[in-house]
RNA sequence: GGGUCCGUAGCACAGCUUGGAUAGUGCGGUCGCUUGCGGAGCGACAGGUCGUGGGUUCAAGUCCCCCCGGAUCCGCCA
């Protein structure tokens, strides 16, 4: 804690006030504060106005009197501003010591939001018959952000990724592999899903329009498939894997890893489904419509809504009776049917293992968790709210299952544009079925392309790898934090060249202020003694920047609590600009040694503030770009 | 028709959970800054009926309701 650590001066004291003045029923906030109105601003007087029969601006002045005893810890002085509020400055030097030495350790920024509980999280879950998409990317950047935030709130995550290996969009593409012949090997050595995706996905889907009868060969497939017995159904294992080891490539790309894999076709094959039935049945969740339009269906009913049918009038289940054992399980509901077994190494040196019904001697995993979060995008709300409600209905109060739901990305009109498709200037919805998508692998290479040339330019003297491996990590910032940057429920409009923008709000440009600092420290030529003068640390722009650094256990615990990985990357981009002010007005390296000393610590610091808070939203902290 | 979400500067967004001071940031526009620790930077200016109307409140961008505009979902498909 740090920053904290001034508000929780202020909140004693002021309680040890509020008592002496016999009015300690008062509830206030306290918060960081605006520009210009000193470090910490308080509501109190506004808060006792209606209990004192005071106004605030009569209030302020006595609390701000009052207080002035506590002076002399971290604050040094208070003041009752005109509008009502009670504005705290706090003493420059302290908190520089207090900040930076924190700042130094290894659970600076770490929060006990989570208190070690164990929670679930799954998401990417693409379909295996084709390669992700920016919409996809959004799936994964959020999944693995929200994951990187809660475990620094201490929360013990686990992450899934549930593979839709048979559902009717393998099903698409098995029939063009069998039927329609597409050749099994994809040409010039196209990466597999792409060929799948663009290729035997759209060009499959397109024939059903003039060749009705494939829809039946589909279903057909489908339910070979969901059997597992048959050939086709090998066969689909085959591919499907195959379009699996691309699709997590991709992810790795994007820095992101899994604890394990959960196919549907197992979920399928486990049995899990007829005996979950049975309980819904038993616990009457569910209701046997005996005339109506559901007639002889088995249904959820759903207030407001039309009610949901789970068993078709012909004894078969629809596609909700694979999400919802799922769930349970998710949420240790059931008896767990599944053997593990390794799937791979990840880059990131954690094993992925996968689920498998096939009996083994390896050891029995556990990623069922009180608390299940599942990333799904918005337009599967009313889906996940059947889901939602029935598990709650379905399980003890202390079981927790959340749809944590973000809004599409759209194409710009021009992005459509280029692929085809003239949208009347409006933007468009991507569609895998019609091929009107962006690659995520294809935007990263065109990222990496730009970065290259970018830090060509600024390092002529870099070898050939070192201009990639920079070129890499910026470009794959630049991508997630674009995902990112925004709230969740607000659409995210794609544009292919705005997106290769490098400058203002964007990833590298909080890189770069690492980087500068780096430069700094580097020239210095100086290991940080912390143990400095930090009176010496007075300007504006020192203060500032020691402040933000301050903050970021805040912001770690309100990205946590409130399930936002984007409060990080703005708590990211603020430090940022913090930095980039201070290094444009201090000059760190031309002063004093004991202030040269102080300044490269509050430098250092930053660094490392700076680095914990982006591997939150899996970003690299490149030394040169 | 019903459900959910969105609406803040030319564009893209933050602020709304927990009401309070002067509504912030980026892009775009105009004008400046480099014999200096890296200009992917910094500074300044211009740009706002916070969709409309009501309500609650001492106080509303923030809470409640109506309406308008936009997105999205609503199959015995998955």
């Amino acid at each position: 804690m740090s920053f904290q650590t001034l508000l929780d001066e202020i909140r004693k004291n002021l309680l040890t006030v509020l008592e002496n003045e016999k009015i300690s029923q008062i509830p206030f906030t306290l918060e960081s504060a605006k520009e210009g109105f000193g470090d910490v601003s308080c509501n109190i007087a506004f808060q006792a106005a209606k209990t004192l029969k005071k106004k605030p601006n009569e209030i302020a002045p006595l609390i701000a009197k009052q207080y002035e005893k506590f002076l002399g810890g971290l604050v040094k002085k208070v003041e009752a501003h005109p509008s009502g509020y009670v504005n705290f400055y706090a003493e420059i030097g302290k908190m520089a010591q207090v900040i930076i030495t924190q700042s130094q350790k290894t659970d600076f920024g770490k929060v006990d939001v989570g208190q070690g509980q164990r929670v679930t999280v799954e998401h990417t879950s693409v379909n295996p018959n084709k390669a992700l998409h920016i919409g996809h990317v959004r799936n994964v950047v959020v999944g693995d952000s929200m994951t990187r935030i809660l475990r620094q709130a201490n929360y013990d995550v686990q992450t899934l990724n549930y593979v839709d290996d048979s559902g009717l969009q393998v099903a698409d593409i098995l029939l063009g592999f069998t039927e329609l012949k597409f050749p099994l090997e994809p040409p010039n050595g196209q990466k597999f899903d792409h060929y799948c995706g663009d290729e035997v996905y759209v060009k499959t889907t397109e024939q059903y329009l003039t060749k009705p009868e494939l829809q039946e060969k589909r279903n057909s497939i489908l339910k070979e498939i969901e059997e597992g017995k048959s050939d086709i159904a090998s066969f689909a294992t085959q591919i499907t894997s195959r379009v699996l080891g691309e699709q997590l490539k991709t992810c790795w790309r994007l820095g992101v890893s899994y604890d394990c894999l959960n196919f549907e076709s197992e979920i399928v094959r486990s049995k899990l489904w007829p005996e979950i039935f049975e309980q819904l049945k038993k616990m009457e969740l569910i209701k046997f419509e005996s005339e109506g339009k559901n007639k002889d269906c088995w249904v959820i009913l759903s207030e407001g809504e039309e009610d949901k049918v789970l068993v078709r009038s012909n004894g078969t289940a629809t596609y909700i009776a694979k999400d919802i054992p799922y769930a349970a399980w998710k949420l240790g509901l059931v008896d767990d049917p599944f053997y593990y077994k390794k799937y791979s190494d990840q880059p990131s040196g954690k094993t992925l293992y996968q689920t498998t019904l096939t009996p083994n001697n390896s050891p029995k995993h556990d990623y069922s968790s009180n608390l299940v979060i599942t990333v799904i995008d918005s337009r599967q709300a009313r889906l996940q709210n059947i889901i939602t409600k029935l598990m709650s209905q379905f399980s003890s109060n202390k079981k927790e299952y959340v749809h944590l739901s973000y809004e599409s990305v759209t194409l710009s009109s021009e992005t459509a544009n280029s692929l085809g498709l003239d949208t009347g200037g409006k933007s468009a919805q991507m569609s895998g079925r019609k091929g009107l998508y962006v690659n995520a692998d294809r935007i990263l290479d065109a990222l990496e392309q730009k970065t290259k040339e970018e830090t060509k330019k600024r390092n002529p003297e870099l070898s050939d790898e070192s201009l990639s491996k920079i070129a890499t990590t910026v470009a794959v910032a630049t991508l997630r934090y674009e995902m990112i940057k925004q709230d969740l429920d607000k659409i995210i409009t794609f544009d292919t060249a705005k997106s290769l923008s490098l400058e203002g709000d964007t990833a590298s440009y909080i890189q770069y202020a690492f980087a500068r600092a780096g430069r700094i420290l580097e020239k210095s030529q100086l290991a940080p003694n912390f143990d400095a003068n930090y009176q010496l640390l007075v300007d504006d722009y020192e203060y500032s920047l020691i402040k933000t650094i301050g903050k970021l256990d805040l912001a770690v615990q309100d990205a946590a609590r409130n399930l936002s990985p984007k409060v990080i990357a703005k708590f990211c981009y603020s430090l940022a600009v913090s930095f980039n002010a201070f290094y444009e007005h201090v000059r760190v390296l031309d002063a004093e040694p004991e202030l040269v000393n102080a300044r490269i610590c509050l430098v250092s610091s930053f660094q490392s503030c700076l680095r914990t808070a982006l591997e939150l939203i899996g970003i690299d902290t490149p030394s040169r770009m």
